[in-house]
DNA sequence: AATTCGAATGTGCACGTTCACATTACTCGA
DNA sequence: TCGAGTAATGTGAACGTGCACATTCGAATT
């Protein structure tokens, strides 16, 4: 009968715990994982002993034993960026909800062998799933190419099938925002689009093109930009010699933001001149000015839903399947009613 | 002799690699942990039958026998700010590089319990060290009085002495700010600060009161800010009443933004009637009408600091001491020289 | 050639959990 | 009253690594 009035060291075990509750450890780990063949009056007193002791599974001993680890791994390549940041928060919130912990890891560039090698990582740290956040076309190639076991789930795919109920219909937010212009009596209207390899400037630049064509309008062709204000300050000091552009739908809001800028460096008025409107709804949007139209989508559910999504996947359950997320058009000051022409 | 042409379905262990290069499992592992009394020609034979198997040493297993999880934990309050999320993005590339892993665990809010539960729960997941990035008086309060027994590095605090060499010098930025107001010849500069029970908030504002103090200049009491725009929004258009006040300094630039935006719905002209100057340098702040000046803080660099620190302390070693970061001065038209009063 | 000592390597157990299987307790019907 | 069948619980062995200790090897010293 040995001695027990020691300070432990160590934090309780499942086997102290058992002790103190007089059963095997195997019961208590019983009552830990919900098992239906337990006495009630048994698993009470187990929960009094892990009260008592404060104990907490171990969760490296667990990971060893069952190779689930309750890990989740988001990769994402675009950190910074006002929806990533948004839907990653989101996404963490979420998960530690449901017991799971989060392993971030943000990817360096987006050659094939940093999203191998990335992928390799996670699946390494035995997480239970991936989400991506890495709206790349080349990411999501890569990733399909590496025959993983592990399930992954990535915002904003308009790819493949399944992936469709984590997205949102950045198509119809685009639409809305041009169709929106055309309302104004816009017939010149400019896109500025993101990168090449980006799903989120395809599916963008793809609602203008639609919105444009069912309109019986012209699109012009679209500038390619990296999504920065920078960038978008450039394109609008190049702009604003075209005189023939009204309006200008650009692929998100910092783009927006630098273009009206460029624009006013430029001698060119906003909404007088031409219009702008952008996409994310930024939070400087409302306060900068002109205040920014845009059309705002909500990252955060997005995220939310890509954890319900990934665990019912991990739990081999039916994943719910929700419909793709409704942007909502945000209407303010750089899109006020221009003046017809003449 | 086993056959050993089979499938695998699991990965490679320790064992594997040991008998594939002859030597016991233990060899396998000094090898693995870099143990000098290794012979070159038996460290390679163990390296290349790493190699073959694509060996990688399993996580869960090793932090079970070490009690060594190569994890981090990145407790913050403030996502979604333009600092925090920088700081964090630098973190994790700064501890993957090192081979370490990161837990991110978002406060939902900052009371006593929920910071408590929180550093529990980062404790509970074994991480081998906390990074705070939670920068409110309180919450460094409850952690210290926790009695962790893991080490602990937090970000901008200023109220102890060990953690002071990773922070910017947010006072003497501040003072920058007021002094280049003071230097266009305004004397009545107020203050929009952060809230009260923030560390930042409260460096930035003694920054201002310095500098007040220095020039022989009555310093206004502050009005207390959330950090939010929609609060310096709130602000201007309150404030635009008082024509007194020929030049502001906000603790962050979104309030700043914010408060330009109150100050034209109400009439007033930034700079010609009252000089802005924020605090963070976000990137919007050089595109906004008018430009925004501002002080620049390299939150990355104040990251990967964070990290040397940290593993400094987990490896017992003597931590390097860095010198505060200088924060830089950015001027732009926000705060162009006003006409000097008649 | 024997002795010594450090370098190089091996052996077995511990870490804390889950899993497969074994055992005991209880309920119900004949 | 007994057996069958299920509910409730227990037993021992994994999982893959690191640690403490034991052993062997080799060169230098006497």
């Amino acid at each position: 009968m040995p001695a027990n009035g020691e300070a432990r060291a160590r934090p309780a075990s499942i086997r102290d715990v058992a002790r103190l509750a007089s059963v095997s450890h195997q019961t208590v780990s019983r009552v830990l994982n919900e098992h239906p063949s337990i006495r009630a009056e048994t698993r009470q007193r187990v929960l009094d002993a892990i009260r008592t002791l404060d104990y907490r599974p171990n969760p490296a001993a667990r990971a060893l034993a069952s190779s689930r680890t309750n890990l989740l791994g988001i990769l994402s390549a675009t950190v910074g960026e006002y929806g990533t940041t948004s839907a990653i928060v989101a996404i963490e919130r979420a998960a530690r909800e449901r017991g799971y912990s989060i392993s971030t890891l943000n990817l360096p560039d987006s050659t094939p062998a940093a999203i191998g090698e990335a992928v390799r990582l996670l699946q390494h740290e035995q997480v239970d799933g991936i989400i991506v956040l890495a709206p790349q076309v080349r990411v999501y190639n890569v990733i399909g190419g590496l025959g993983l076991t592990v399930p992954v789930v990535s915002l904003q795919t308009s790819t493949g099938g399944d992936a469709e109920s984590v997205a949102a219909d950045q198509m119809l937010g685009a639409r809305m925002a041009v169709e929106h212009l055309i309302g104004l009596g816009h017939s010149d209207v400019l896109h500025i689009a993101g990168p090449q390899d980006w799903i989120e400037a395809e599916s963008r630049m793809r609602g203008y093109l639609d919105a444009m064509f069912e309109a019986d309008l012209p699109a012009l062709p679209p500038i390619r930009g990296d999504w920065t204000a920078d960038f978008g300050h450039f394109a609008g000091r190049e702009l604003s010699a075209r005189r023939d552009i009204t309006a200008v739908f650009a692929a998100n809001d910092l783009m927006a933001i630098g273009l009206m800028h460029g624009f006013r460096e430029a001698g060119a008025r906003v909404p007088d001149d031409v219009c702008v409107i952008g996409f994310d709804d930024i939070p400087v949007a409302a306060h900068i000015w002109p205040t920014l139209s845009t059309v705002r989508v909500d990252f955060a559910e997005l995220g939310r839903r890509a954890v319900t999504h990934l665990l019912a996947i991990i739990d081999r359950q039916d994943a719910p399947v929700f419909e793709m997320l409704r942007p909502e058009l945000i209407v303010r000051e750089s899109t006020t009613r221009r003046a017809t022409r003449p």
